[in-house]
DNA sequence: CGTCTTTTTGAATACTGTCAATTTAAGTGG
DNA sequence: CCACTTAAATTGACAGTATTCAAAAAGACG
């Protein structure tokens, strides 16, 4: 648990303001190899010895950028790779039958994406950068080959599989039994808990998604959202400005949570 | 989707009343294969041709009575097989931080339990019996070693887990962006379909679940599980009689939950 | 610098939860 | 087999929370 925490620099957020839309289709790509990447320990070879680590490197994942805003796959495509993010964050959502968007998701740095389309053969949900990010292109297929030959690898796959089950259960719990503030409360501690496993601030962060995206998460309006975000702020348990947080009283997010009396 | 549909007596219910409780421990174990289990079309062989069935059945799946009440397995438990339901209906719960049950899912005939474990390697939920049942261990360990030499049953696994986040997607759907009438309107159609599927009546059907499991499946009071059921009653949509429920009117719910106005 | 999007806030409404009482069914033991 | 006890389900009245509708403020972007 108490992992070094280099506390990155926050302020590079509004320094260096990223150039959104432009470039969608430049397909600027590069090959990856597992063992030298920085995320090696968060991400698919998390868990898996050298000699493993090497076979994956001998896949030779495709390495691409994608924009802010960009679809990276769409829900009913064909599924042929997992994703695995390097940088930046990701949304994943559907469609409802209304047109709506309905958000299932947020992913960040080593995280995995696209393991719903194992299913159907076709992806069950699309995912979309939420700013400039660059991820990893893992064919399933190759995978699989390694995964027959190595029966630790095997155990990789199914394990991440899982571990997207269990995560989608307590997201079930959250949205079945928690109130507005506990809602957003686990929400921000989740979050804060993924960037300091990352090497940044647990307690100082900036918000890739907009209300209506936190909202459609957590199953509550883009205003309850908002007016939770400033009872929050009123009770001296955060400082809001817009999308930048700074988490005051960590302990009272955890017992917001940890309560759930409802 | 033109399948079959046997069918069965629902009065069953009734004439045959279950032997409830008493022999809890009465560990009954037989042998099984799934080459000759009238589940196999909807079970773990689904999808397999004959010679992948056959190395199923080498590992001699251990067959086992649940007694309506009894736990199958239980949350944070050393987790080494995942389960077949053979008959019978399962609810998986989780246990939240102030002891009450958060309810999961349900499980039917040919459903697979268990796969959350893989993740931890200890069970991520507990498997409660809602009458009794009888049904398969699978060793998640031998499936591996078979998942090794065939990459068509690696993927049938796969598959299989992939389901399940698929499966817990659309909950989240559901409990995120619909209302009361709308959530068991999903509730019901989903068990009709399944039921349907397994050769009994699509529109006239006996639940195994209480209201207050309904509800906190559903995200709601069971009170105002209650309450719903009373509405659609009264909208001429269903006959219910306790846990005995007719559908009048299947478009009518199918309608509910397409429009999803909220 | 004007336009468009995002966010905040207020007021009224609708929905679900809470508390409580009653009915019905089911299980227990004489 | 019946009276008794316990659990499950229904229903009403009221309270509380989140949604809806609306308007204004603050940024972001070209």
């Amino acid at each position: 648990m108490s992992t070094a925490t280099l506390q990155a620099p926050l302020r590079a957020f509004k320094i260096t303001p990223v150039p959104a839309a432009a470039r969608a289709t430049s397909v600027s790509t590069l090959q990856t190899q597992c063992s030298s990447c920085h995320l090696r320990d968060l991400c698919l070879p998390c868990g898996m010895n050298a000699p493993e680590v090497e076979r994956l490197d001998s896949l030779m994942f495709t390495r691409r950028r994608v924009a802010a805003g960009q679809t990276l796959y769409r829900e009913g495509e064909k599924f042929q790779y997992i994703y695995a993010v390097r940088s930046g964050t990701f949304k994943s959502s559907l469609t409802l039958a209304d047109g709506r968007e309905q958000v299932s998701g947020f992913h960040m740095a080593g995280e995995l994406m696209g393991l719903d389309g194992v299913a159907q053969g076709k992806h069950a949900s699309s995912a979309i950068a939420l700013e400039d990010t660059e991820i990893c292109a893992i064919p399933y297929s190759h995978l699989n080959e390694l995964a027959m030959q190595n029966s630790n690898m095997q155990h990789v796959v199914s394990r991440m599989m899982s571990r997207e089950i269990v995560r989608e259960h307590s997201l079930m719990m959250l949205l079945g039994s928690m109130n507005a503030e506990e809602r957003l409360a686990a929400f921000l501690l989740n979050l804060s808990q993924r960037l300091k496993t990352r090497g940044y601030s647990a307690s100082e962060f900036h918000l890739r998604m907009s209300r209506a995206e936190i909202g459609s998460y957590l199953g509550m309006k883009l205003e309850t959202v908002s007016r939770t975000f400033s009872a929050f702020q009123q009770q001296g348990v955060l400082e809001v400005d817009k999308r930048h947080i700074r988490v005051l009283d960590l302990d009272r997010l955890a017992r917001a949570v940890e309560m759930r009396v409802h």
